[in-house]
DNA sequence: CGATAATCTAGAACAAGTTTCAGACTTGAT
DNA sequence: ATCAAGTCTGAAACTTGTTCTAGATTATCG
């Protein structure tokens, strides 16, 4: 019989995964090991600067069961991305944002997230690139991505159930800000430019946010 | 003295480029053929099968002379949705869209793009992923793009002078435009989806639109 | 404990983007 | 027509993502 899991996947920790077998101690502490050293490696050069070979030497482990961790360079990177937005949503939980209105508070939630990447750029660029490049074979990682990311926003306005309509408005955040940092990353827009474009896309909810009619 | 221009370029037919030296007759050709070839890889396989070494043969061209024109595989590919968005805005101006109002007028017209694009699903996932793939490197093509862009809605929004206000919705429109495009051709978003997103950002317009207040 | 099946390792091999180079070919100017 | 400078070609080399293989290790079952 099989002594470690089959597929070691990701940590299924939040909603969604149908739960892969569990990964024993080594194999879960490798598993963070490869997550730590990919962020460090794209914390210096970026998308590009994380190479599967680097990777599998800072994280003693042979390039061939990195590959059966994370299936892809965008595997692993989103990956990285899912670790770091639960970091993201737990600091959010202990300090909410105060603004009066649901506009107001998902503007300031978009720029504290914002805020974070700014210190470090270049990670920021290797988790959105390989968020927009990922194709097909990623999808349930991305979606992942963006369930939590939809969450984050939703948390921040402070909804139950949101109409068809906010989901929208919500979808269209989720691509303004993931366009948006692609733009500021590739250095086409300033920092004052994306902070305005988030804040205008959110006027988008005091649109569709005071419910339908009732 | 040099017989043919130094670096081979874009067309610069539109706005902006210093106007790199002009390009005799058989290097405009063979640029044709490139770009003809790589949207005819495109077409089929998407972004993958955009194989150099298959584009350079396919328009019968070295190599080291493929890149010589086109930098690297995404400068070809940026030059090859310029192309197409050259296309699309000589379409849109025979056929302006007929909507009431802004907002109407613009959403027609991203629909009608949309349209278009899905009769080509793989040039649009070749076009597309290279757009948001692209770095520092390759900005200022990018950037013709985004201009190009802007162009267009404005012309569907009918505006002359747009204020800063109407400037930043339609980088928000932009950004959903392509966000939705790379969610709906990973498979992430429907059809449907994407038509609903697109109308809902168009709203924007009339929450900036009719002048600040004079 | 021993058998067994899966995992992990080291390293070679392969694929596609990119670079490089020597030599043949064009071009524009004299 | 000839020359100089730059361009194009064909082919090899290099880089990095990905795959494959044989053997060493590890976990679980009996």
């Amino acid at each position: 019989m099989p002594a470690e899991a089959k597929a070691p996947a990701s940590t299924a920790r939040a909603a969604g995964q149908p739960a892969s077998p569990p990964l024993t101690e080594r194999q879960e502490a490798r598993r963070r090991r490869i997550l730590h050293a990919s962020a460090q490696l794209a914390g210096r050069g970026g998308f590009d600067a994380v190479q599967m070979r680097e990777v599998a030497e800072s994280s003693q482990v042979a390039l061939g069961t990195l590959y059966r961790y994370f299936p892809s360079k965008v595997h692993l990177l989103v990956a990285t991305m899912q670790d770091q937005l639960e970091h993201m949503h737990d600091t959010l939980r202990k300090k909410p944002p105060a603004g009066q209105t649901a506009a107001e508070r998902v503007a300031e939630t978009l720029m504290r997230a914002f805020r974070a990447l700014q210190r470090e750029p270049q990670l920021a660029d290797a988790m959105v690139r390989a968020l927009t490049f990922a194709d097909r074979s990623v999808s349930p990682e991305v979606d992942q991505v963006s369930r939590q990311t939809t969450t984050i926003i939703l948390d921040a306005m402070g909804l139950e159930d949101p109409t068809p309509d906010q989901l929208s408005a919500v979808r269209v955040i989720e691509h303004t800000w993931h366009s948006a940092l692609i733009t500021w990353l590739s250095g086409r827009a300033s920092i004052a430019q994306v902070k305005v474009d988030l804040e205008t896309v959110c006027r988008l909810i005091d649109l569709t946010g005071p419910r339908e009619r009732d």
